[in-house]
This record gives C-alpha cells, structure tokens and sequence, in this order.
DNA sequence: ATATTTTTACGACAATTGTCGTAGATAATT
DNA sequence: AATTATCTACGACAATTGTCGTAAAAATAT
C-alpha cells in the first residue's frame, strides 16, 4: 500500500509553504514581505492563499495575544517528495536515473555539487 | 540568456504527449485506446485536450486520406528537462542534491538502477 | 443511394487558481 | 474615548483544467 496522500500544493502555494517552514511560527505579514521581495503581489492576495491552505489542512493557526500566527501541518520533506514523485512517475515513468540525466545533463550543475551528489550515492549503495 | 521556453503540459496532457511521442503519427481513436487502457476517459475528452494542444501549438495535424494524424511539436526530451526543472527550481531551490535525495532516498529504487546512476554520474564527473 | 458508424467541432460546466477589492473587526495612537 | 492604522473575512472575477454531450461532417457498410 501506499504512504497518506501528502498534499500537493499549488506554484503560489508553495512559495508561502517555503516561507512558513522557515519562519514558523509567522504572521501574514511576514510572509507577504517576504514573497514580496521577489514578485509584486498583494497582501490580501497572500492572505487568501493561506486562508485557503487553513481550510485544506495543510496549515494551522494559532491566536497569540491578537496575532494570528501560521505553522505548517504538512511536513516539509513529505511535499517535497510527493512533488519530486510526482515528475518522476508521471515525466519519467519512474526511472530515476532519466529523470537525473534531465536534471544534470543539459543544466550547468556545479561540479562540487555532482560531487556530493557521488559521495551521497556512493554511501547509499554501499548500504 | 535562457533558452526558448517549452511548453509546460498539464498532466491530462502529459499523458496525451507521452503516447504521441510514442506513436507519432497517430490518431485521436489510437490515442484514446492508449490512456483507456490505464483509466476511465471518454473519446471526446481526449479529443478535446488535443485540440486545445493544437490550439496552444504543441501539437501538428496533418489530414491524410480523410484521417487526422498529430504529432508533437515539443520535443520530448525539452519538455521533460522543463517539468523537472521546475521542481528543481520551486521546491529545492536548485540543490540537484537534495532533489535526488528526495527523489531516491525514501524510494525503493532498484539497486541496478542505483549502480547505473552511479557509473552515469562518474563518467559525467570525469568529463 | 441510404443507412450506419465514426470523427470532429464546439459549447458547456463545475472545480481550481491566482488575483484583488471592500467591509467589518481589532489593535494602536493620540 | 476618538481617530487612525492594520488585519481578517469574504466575495468576486477571469483564466485554466478536466470532463462530457450534442450536433454536424465524413467515412463505411449495406
């Protein structure tokens, strides 16, 4: 059988998943000065996204002292790995090392990271 | 400069490029045989996909003999390279590393297909 | 030539997404 | 307390997606 069904969230959502593993416990407007350095994008535009992510479960909430503070439920690394799972079957039919050889091949991936990339392999094999 | 940027599929649509590019020529009925072999999908539903492909201009027709046939206009292996690039980008912020870990860490890849990634990876490295 | 089967063209629809605007609720300032 | 600033709730909207249904066009079989 299969592990729970992470959740799979949209572009937008996981910019704002990306900021809330990082500041957790955080507010709106955190998150909204963050993503807003990189793109033009409202605050209550933010604000929807992550009303709407409450109503999904994937976050929750927590009042403090009239704040309104915002924590992930869904586990960084689990909706990491559904994503990358989810290339990897439906582009790669499975196979890890096409979807590498994608990954790798054309893109200029510094030679220190292939490295790493070797030894963590290497120790995975030797396993 | 980056290069032209290659259409992005849905994964309706994913499913409907993989098996043109396997069949390529071919046609709505063999495309439509094709998917309901794994899931339950009316004719004019492919169909439909198809044409807004064409549409978007992924897809090329060609009336033969009172037939249409299509082929893709993206290349494969592009749209590939493009789909697990944007994981890469979105969810690991470029680290190719910790992509892989992802991907492979958790995962019950074969250990064959560990050993062949691994003797890619050298001969990469080498180059 | 007709009738039958297949195909294609299109419209429709509900759900989802990304985006705001507005209004009411809260908190902070004066 | 009154005023001002900030937040939250919520509705709205256009675009996209996945899904069909129906009708017109074309091909095939009788």
């Amino acid at each position: 059988m299969s592990q729970k069904p992470v959740y799979q969230p949209t572009e937008a959502e996981l910019e704002i998943l990306k900021v809330i593993w990082e500041l957790e416990p955080t507010s709106v407007r955190a998150i909204h000065e963050r993503i807003a350095e990189g793109k033009n994008v409202g605050y209550t535009t933010v604000l929807k996204q992550i009303q709407r992510l409450m109503e999904k479960g994937v976050l929750e909430k927590e009042v403090v002292d009239g704040t309104h503070l915002y924590r992930a439920v869904a586990r960084e690394t689990d909706v990491k790995q559904q994503l990358v799972d989810k290339v990897l079957h439906n582009a790669f039919g499975g196979s890890a090392l096409d979807m590498m050889m994608h990954a790798l091949g054309n893109d200029k991936t510094p030679p220190e990271e292939l490295m790493e990339l070797k030894k963590w392999l290497d120790a995975q094999i030797k396993k």
